[in-house]
RNA sequence: GGGCGUGUAGAUCAGUUGGAAGAUCGCUACCUUGGCAUGGUAGAGGCCCCGAGUUCAAAUCUCGGCACGUCCA
């Protein structure tokens, strides 16, 4: 079964009759009964460019938009909708998208699974959201954006329940009273398509609202959630009614103001102010000068509505797409040859790109993210680099600080959110000094990777462009450019070189995808859930409970446990949160046995134990208080640590992971540089006042509702919290965050914090390695007794010690030079006077020595034997040094290299120390088991120069 | 989360099949000059990131760690 007709009275009451589309084959409402299409083919071209189809809108960007929003949320607010302040563009409430793209994404999973409540209901809202699915066709297309506002009216339905707000019908007459009345468009103009949407789990009917040839808004009517046995089939999965109704619009407010304004492109509707600053600083109008006679605006409201009706392939070849669109064009009497194409539309790409990039670095660093090269972090850094690139292309001279600087004035004045300005912009000049390094380190790698390449070559291989891309950082395009300024002039990018490397690392991601996790479950079904004793006093070390299951472990199920112990309730706190499991003992009719290890399964608590208990018996529980107040030290002690830090460092600081064990802490957080040891102490100073200042912590149970609401969204510094029951721990002014783990009330419990040191986890991640209450006293212990026996072994005091390490390095490597010399010395000392060792072989010097270096030394003294070029000398050295060792050199571009090989000398010899060796003509060496047959190979080696005893 | 890459002189980087540690700039001294720029000659400067392993032999190969870079989801 597929989902019915959308046959609404708001439809029949208007005028509206239902077709069929000519083209797309979708149903569609309409008042016009000559139309004949939906409105989004490739028939229905933009009617508004030039001729706006929303009046009386005269402003322009900015104030446009904020015109518009206002115009929205006032008309639904009128309308009993509560006006819900949008979220951040970074979704922190959810683990499976870094962005928030919809306005839906700020009530998913929780509110639209029905587990939480809606922070109003009906509710309106204008969403910033980014998406960088097509960031490759903006600035291109005419249309596309990475940032957008997505406004919106939701409406969260129980049916079952009574509940109903409204659904269909009353949607669309809000809709087409919004279009029709409060903005004043033609209502003929407006089409209704009937498209059912799906996406994450859920579907439902849905339609799409056309004016003008462009998609305004989509009113989607979510009831549907998939299930293998459902009765309804969408685009081949099935689908069944959930209990929930909701109703999920979304309209572009970008769309709305291009609507409004009438450009050529709906950059110059919302960004007209950096529009026209960048066409200035790049010259623009002077590309114009060269043909007087191109009519700009005509050519750019041609582009626009050819790109609005061609659905252009990814991965199209540039050449195929550049000629096709100037047919196109030539068709509507445009004409305009390739020269010309390319010296319009690509510096105006890139002009109309930056601002909308600069758009969502703003927002991205404004709600406190950290450029990295992973996570979110990497989408910011993205952008980042692609508005430098885009920059260097147009050949401005503008810093990214500076584009920063304006757009944060223009377009966003006074609505950064969370990061200060100066944080942003620091931010921004960091990233610069980054692409910089970057393209200077590139430019190296290109010299030594294209060094074996000819100079008159057409193509780079495609293995070099592959790697200089993901190892390097350096695209394909900016590879050619830099190879031709180097020298390699003739070099070109292969056609659909970009395509096969956006496979190949699809293909790659698939690959990795596959890899699934198999973590080990028991099955549980029918088991209630355990009640958490553990929150109510976390001080409390004894309990009673009544065992509910007790099971034997197949080996290997748990490293250590054979049996798995399930309660009614328990103390002992289950592995989470980053904070291990308690440990202790259960004892049940006098037999006790140990608990090694706590997990958590749904809302059950495992204890994995030593031993099995009897069922359905009562039992008595202890945990280990030494380990559970060791856990709550650490565990405090990192909110108090990771508020201390927010507090020095700033509001980008945010817990990226965390983990609490009995000897230490470590707390990951979002920085944009290294730590010194300096900042790490003032942290530290500040953690250990708050902790003795702060009298009481406050712990509180809210919904999720409230939580968001009381606290916004910093709270979830521990990663999505899963449910609708949100534990609020609050450490005074100086830190709060939902947490799960155990806590003492009194922060001053925990009597010492120590930052022992940092690491970096990966690029804006800083992790800091935290010991608190006993742990601090074991671990200082620990360093002293290192310090005191490092200092023993020199027998100076530990104060000493970095001067005296000094001075031994310093002196060994002195010792070092000068033993090099003086071996030298002996050598010399030793050939010079000719003696046993040394016999002459018609003009050729022959040194045969036994000598007690190591390989070093032996080198050395070879050297010194046979790097004079005006005494052609060949030299074999034996030495039992650290086993037997035999090397054979020869003067080079002599006529001791000439007559004789070092390698085949060598040969002879090796046998006799029952080893093998090997090297240059000029110079071998060989080592073996034997040192008893040295005298043996040094005879061999004689004896095969024709040198007799 | 996954993939890839890099760590060698004060700086920027080479180092081929595992077999003698290199270049350029900078530094020091001397020569050239009235002085400077410049030019010439010589010299100093290396725990080849750290730790294991393989090997007769490791800057080079393998594994682990540390530090850094980069692409993708």
């Amino acid at each position: 079964m597929s989902l019915p007709a959308i046959d609404l009275p708001v439809f029949h009451e208007n005028g509206f009759q239902r077709k069929k589309c000519r083209i797309t084959g979708l149903w569609f409402w309409t008042t016009d009964s000559d139309r004949e299409t939906c409105g989004d083919t490739f028939e229905d071209e933009y009617t508004f460019i030039g001729e706006p189809l929303i009046p009386s809108f005269p402003q322009r960007g900015k104030a446009l938009k904020d015109a518009m929003r206002e115009s929205f949320l006032t008309f639904f607010e009128s309308y009993q909708h509560q006006r819900v302040e949008p979220y951040p563009v970074l979704a922190r409430w959810r683990d499976d998208i870094h962005l928030t793209i919809a306005s839906i994404a700020d009530f998913q999973p929780h509110v639209t699974s029905g587990q939480s409540e809606p922070p109003a209901n009906p509710l309106t809202i204008s969403q910033p959201c980014i998406r960088l699915t097509d960031v490759d066709a903006v600035g291109r297309s005419g249309r596309h954006l990475t940032t957008f506002e997505m406004m919106a009216h939701h409406v969260f339905n129980r049916p079952d329940d009574g509940q109903v707000i409204y659904w269909t019908d009353q949607c669309v007459r809000y809709c087409h009273e919004l279009f029709t009345h409060k903005l004043g468009i033609d209502g003929n103009q407006i089409t209704y398509v009937e498209n059912p949407w799906c996406g994450g789990g859920n579907a439902g009917n849905a339609l799409e609202v056309i004016v003008g040839g462009l998609e305004l808004a989509t009113l989607v009517f979510m009831d549907l959630e998939e299930h293998p046995q459902g009765e309804i089939e969408l685009k081949g999965d099935r689908y069944s009614t959930m209990p929930l109704q909701i109703i999920d619009t979304g309209y572009g407010l970008e769309r709305f103001c291009w609507a409004a304004a009438g450009t050529p492109t709906i950059y110059e509707a919302i960004y007209p102010e950096s529009v026209q600053w960048l066409k200035e600083l790049s010259n623009f109008p002077r590309v114009l000068e060269h043909w007087p006679d191109l009519q700009l605006d005509l050519i750019l409201s041609e582009l626009s509505r050819l790109n609005g009706i061609m659905n252009i392939e990814i991965g199209t070849d540039a050449e195929v797409l550049q000629s096709m669109i100037l047919e196109k064009l030539a068709e509507r009497g445009v004409h305009l040859t390739s020269k010309q194409y390319v010296s319009i539309t690509e510096p105006l790409s890139r002009i109309y790109a930056i601002p909308d990039h600069m758009h969502a670095i703003s927002h991205m660093l404004g709600d406190g993210l950290v450029p990295s090269n992973a996570k979110a972090g990497y989408l910011a850094r993205m952008l980042a680099r692609r508005v430098l690139r885009m920059r260097d292309d147009l050949g401005l001279t503008v810093s990214l600080r500076e584009l920063g600087v304006h757009h944060l004035e223009c377009n966003l004045a006074g609505e950064v959110q969370k990061q200060t300005h100066d944080g942003i912009l620091h931010i921004l000049d960091l990233e610069e000094t980054r692409y910089e390094e970057m393209m200077r380190k590139g430019s190296q790698v290109m010299l030594t990777m294209l060094r074996e390449l000819s100079k008159d070559a057409t193509i780079i291989p495609d293995e070099i462009l592959f790697q200089l891309n993901d190892s390097h950082g350096i695209p394909p395009d900016i590879a050619i450019t830099l190879a031709s300024k180097l020298g390699w002039s003739h070099v070109q990018l292969r056609t659909g070189f970009n395509a096969e490397m956006a496979e190949r690392h699809a293909k790659l991601a698939k690959q990795a995808s596959l890899q699934e996790s198999s973590t080990k479950r028991l099955d549980l079904d029918g088991i209630q859930s355990t009640e958490p004793l553990f929150y109510d006093d976390v001080y409390c070390v004894e309990f009673n409970s009544k065992v509910l299951k007790s099971i034997v472990l197949e080996s290997g199920f748990h490293s250590t446990a054979s049996h798995c112990i399930i309660l009614e309730s328990t103390l002992f706190y289950p592995e989470g949160g980053g904070q291990e499991s308690d440990r202790g003992h259960l004892t049940q009719s006098g037999s006790r046995i140990e608990v090694l290890d706590v997990q958590k399964q749904g809302e059950i608590i495992l204890h994995f134990t030593n031993g099995p208990v009897d069922e359905h018996q009562e039992i008595s529980g202890a945990i280990s208080w030494e380990r559970r107040k060791q856990l709550m030290d650490h565990h405090t002690s990192v909110h108090i640590v990771g508020g201390a830090a927010r507090i020095l460092l700033g509001p980008h600081i945010f817990q990226a992971g965390a983990n609490k064990s009995e000897e230490m802490a470590r707390l990951d957080i979002t920085h944009y540089g290294r730590l010194s040891r300096e900042q790490l102490d003032e942290i530290e100073d500040l953690a250990n006042r708050a902790m003795k200042e702060i009298d009481e912590t406050q712990k509180t149970i809210l919904s999720r509702k409230d939580a968001d609401a009381t606290h916004g969204f910093d709270l979830y510094q521990g990663g999505a919290p899963k449910g609708d029951v949100i534990r609020v721990l609050k450490i005074g002014e100086h830190d709060t965050q939902a947490c799960g783990g155990t806590h003492h009330d009194y922060p001053g419990q925990i009597g010492l914090i120590r930052i022992v040191r940092s690491t970096a986890v990966q690029d804006g991640v800083e992790r800091l390695h935290i010991v608190a209450g006993e742990a601090a006293r074991k671990h200082l212990r620990q360093q002293e007794k290192l310090l005191s026996q490092t200092s023993d072994i020199f027998g100076i005091q530990s104060s000493e010690l970095p001067k005296t390490a000094d001075r031994f390095f310093k002196e060994w490597k002195e010792q070092k030079k000068r033993i090099e010399q003086l071996e030298a010395e002996i050598v010399r000392l030793r050939t010079s006077g000719g003696g046993d060792a040394t016999s002459s072989i018609d003009g050729v010097r022959c040194v045969v020595m036994e000598t007690d270096g190591d390989l070093k030394q032996m080198t050395t003294m070879l050297k010194e034997l046979t790097l004079d070029s005006t005494t052609p000398t060949l030299a074999i050295l034996a030495s039992s040094n650290g086993g037997p060792k035999l090397m054979v050199a020869l003067t080079e571009n002599s006529i001791a290299s000439e007559r004789y090989n070092a390698v085949e000398i060598l040969k002879v010899m090796t046998p006799h120390i029952k080893g093998g060796g090997g090297g240059k003509p000029t110079f071998a060496q060989a080592g073996g088991a034997d040192a008893t047959g040295l005298p043996n190979a040094l005879k061999a080696g004689k004896l095969f120069l024709g040198l007799g005893e």
